[in-house]
DNA sequence: TGTACATCAGTGAACGCGCGTTCACTGATGTAC
DNA sequence: TGTACATCAGTGAACGCGCGTTCACTGATGTAC
């Protein structure tokens, strides 16, 4: 067996680790407030490494929010296709937007302190992938998948993206309250997903209202 | 007339030139990134002048939480005493709170950015000061002053606090998105206006089901 | 009111340290023939 | 398959710089009598 690894993959090796060193070490502190040496030491190579797979630290921080939001987006997506009824749905969201943040702590950690954080750059990439978020969240809407309100079909873009937009926001909320429950205590953490799933349900409810009003 | 001024006021002055000095630069980096000597060349003090009135950079950021929003929450309680059907609290809400955002916005901007920020204390201090919210907001609810809706006296504590935290992460959102749109365009900022007041709507009526559907 | 002493906000020099970036380099991997 | 050359990920020394913190100090303001 050939276990030899070429060059390209090395390359790539070498930046998976500056990544995912950026993303341990911002566990405490901001993307701002982190050093290029910094990095590299706890990778071990050379800070001047650092240059042959980022120009600065902020564009590493791009490349994070890719990695991060970019596959919980596909993850969420193929869960959404495989349900139906209205209840379902909510109070699946939940459970696996919790697991997905049990599972990935560091990358919801990184977004939620970077979304309104300090470096232009990566809040704009944030707030493009949850923009996607809302636009698919939206389609689904449209599509009947998960009000099971009765005048769903007649609804205007705008209020679709308005109410789609405010579940998104909550859905972040909802990963930032999870992430600050102390990680040890599933009872915490069952407490704010017993709450987040109160407050979805009370949206979809008003989303069902607003249709009937209109 | 005796324009002298104390030593005590010289002394407050300075401090809140510090203060103000952060609320300055932080307008496009975050907290844990910005030095000492930074703010006290901002001021126009030797750095060593800094220790007289903040041990570090940190609890100055805890005495900005307290000027931002232990004040907002100061108005906002005026201002709700003074209303009192249903649809007007929801448009007055989301217009003081634009107005607010307005007039202070790097307050907003700070607490926007280090609610999930870097800095522990910081983090810390700013959840008391929204918790105290949403229990303000608890009360007048559970006193009908909101929701105008059949059954809200018969709500429970907890599904109270449900929905106040909802209304108060809204606002936080709210006011970032306020802070994201360009300040010079009163046309993207009435957007995020409209659809606030409409998302708030949305919860309202989401409240109003909830108590029923109980 | 005047004097003698205490307080303390702000000074300025000094320290050791880690930072980001530059540069010419090394040597293993990859490629052309 | 072997050889000669090209590529390029990572090296290591060097640079100038601003950082946080210490220390003994100054001199205007405040206070006791």
């Amino acid at each position: 067996m050939n276990n030899r690894i070429t060059r390209p993959e090395q390359k790539a090796r070498t930046r998976q680790a500056l990544l995912d060193a950026v993303l341990a070490l911002i566990e405490h502190r901001s993307l701002s407030s982190i050093g290029l040496r910094e990095v590299t030491r706890a990778v071990g190579v050379t800070p001047t490494a650092f240059y042959r797979h980022f120009p600065d630290v902020d564009s590493l921080g791009v490349a994070l929010v890719d990695e991060s939001l970019g596959s919980l987006r596909a993850t969420i997506r193929t869960v959404r296709d495989g349900v139906s009824s209205s209840d379902e749905v909510i109070s699946r969201s939940i459970e696996i937007l919790a697991r997905q943040v049990h599972d990935h702590r560091s990358h919801f950690r990184f977004v939620a302190r970077e979304r309104h954080g300090g470096v232009p750059a990566v809040r704009a990439a944030i707030a493009e992938q949850l923009d996607l978020f809302a636009a698919e969240l939206a389609t689904d809407l449209a599509a009947d998948k998960l009000l099971g309100g009765p005048r769903y079909d007649r609804w205007i873009a705008a209020d679709l993206r308005m109410v789609t937009s405010l579940m998104v926001n909550h859905m972040v909320w909802t990963a930032a309250a999870l992430l600050d429950a102390p990680p040890d205590s599933a009872d915490a953490e069952a407490r704010v997903i017993d709450v987040a799933a109160r407050q979805l349900r009370l949206i979809v409810l008003g989303a069902r209202q607003w249709g009937v009003a209109e």
